[in-house]
DNA sequence: ACCCAGAATGAATGAATATTCATTCGTGAT
DNA sequence: ATCACGAATGAATATTCATTCATTCTGGGT
């Protein structure tokens, strides 16, 4: 449409440029992945809907389906992203040629696992909304089950150099990184559903508490 | 419609007796409720449809709407009732009248917290699909909350006790009940998620380990 | 025996939403 | 410049699902 002036009305930039751009496959499915966390987090896992993501994504609704093959799929690698990340984070960390100091090594993991800010929390909710469903879903269960089984093996590890270190008697390093795991996973809940009841730096003296009881020579 | 012999044809027992009974309002909503959750249990909080809900309890689909106004209110309904039911559960052991001695209690807690069969792996499906969209719903986090602050509440009476009782140094019972309460979380939902890696034989040897180094008279 | 309040039903409705696909348009190759 | 491939679009489609409500039926009261 032209104007009196000859000028192309439709140039008047609006807010959100609306330019056609062509991009690699890889870069829109990060974008698309994005959106759905941010999705996810603001209204819940139940209440996403294509339109909503591709909206946040700024694209439109059909490329999602091309990108990714379904909603579902969609759903399912976004899981699978947040997993990788956050397991991926902490198997660095306790794999940490770059921290040679045992307890230092605790304390960054720590330090990881529930420190940072906004985008922790969005992690956490996404996080947890698949846990909500995995009961009923298997592929999220597999996909969930995977990363954890690994992770839980460098804990186990990690606590072993520990209490060999340490000479600690009478500690299983099993079993205590099951606990240390489930506390983690427990205190992110707590953060998540109750925060005023319990604020991050609480969260952290509790479970630098339950590794001080476990590894007093490491911890403080 | 009447058949060759005479016989009414439509009188011919199917499985499931499909005579109208009318019943009190209460009795109903519980059935929609228990069906609910059995209904979450087995699809997942996003799947469920009213359709599958009023089925699964053998009523039509108008009547969910004529015992609860809508399908959020049956859901917050449902949460309310898994919630108040858990932990009602805890609070009247812990205040437990019936249990004198202390340690005994602590061990009725924990039983009850990862103990029972099929019924609490239902439980616990729900439990989580609500934390799960808790992030996004203020009315799920209040209700969770709301329950949560009183059971901590009580935990941490009860840690007190005990504390004195063992005359126990160093340790702050405010938060190793948030550590206790954590824990039991995460174990909760490492044996939804992953329940081929911790058994709920060494889930509760876990938790029993938690209390057991805090308070070593009471336990074992 | 007969009423009738209100419990229960389920077909119909309309809104929401995943998915499709004909069309448009950007971009790198020629 | 031109072309052609395929990325991107979004209106249209088909489905699913919550909610409504006209109708049916039950059981306690008279």
């Amino acid at each position: 449409m032209i104007d009196a002036s000859g000028a192309v009305t439709e140039a008047l930039p609006e807010a959100g440029s609306k330019r056609r751009q062509i991009r690699p496959k890889a870069e829109r499915r990060q974008q698309l992945i994005d959106a759905t966390i941010r999705c996810i987090a603001q209204h819940g896992l139940s209440a996403v809907t294509m339109q909503m993501v591709t909206r946040e994504a700024g694209l439109s609704v059909g490329i999602a389906n091309l990108h990714f093959e379904s909603k579902d799929n969609l759903l399912k690698e976004t899981l699978r992203f947040v997993a990788e990340e956050y397991h991926g984070g902490q198997i660095e960390i306790m794999e940490g040629g770059d921290i040679p100091d045992l307890g230092e090594r605790l304390d960054a993991l720590l330090d990881f696992q529930l420190g940072r800010g906004v985008t922790q929390r969005q992690k956490m909710s996404v996080w947890f909304a698949y846990y909500g469903e995995a009961g009923a879903r298997p592929v999220y269960q597999k996909i969930v089950s995977t990363v954890d089984r690994l992770a839980a093996q460098k804990l186990e590890a990690l606590f072993i150099q520990i209490i060999r270190e340490g000479n600690y008697r009478g500690v299983d390093a099993r079993e205590l990184a099951t606990g240390y795991s489930a506390l983690i996973d427990g205190l992110h809940l707590g953060l998540l559903v109750t925060p005023r009841e319990l604020s991050k730096r609480r969260a952290r003296a509790v479970a630098r508490d339950f590794l001080r009881r476990a590894f007093p020579q490491h911890i403080r």
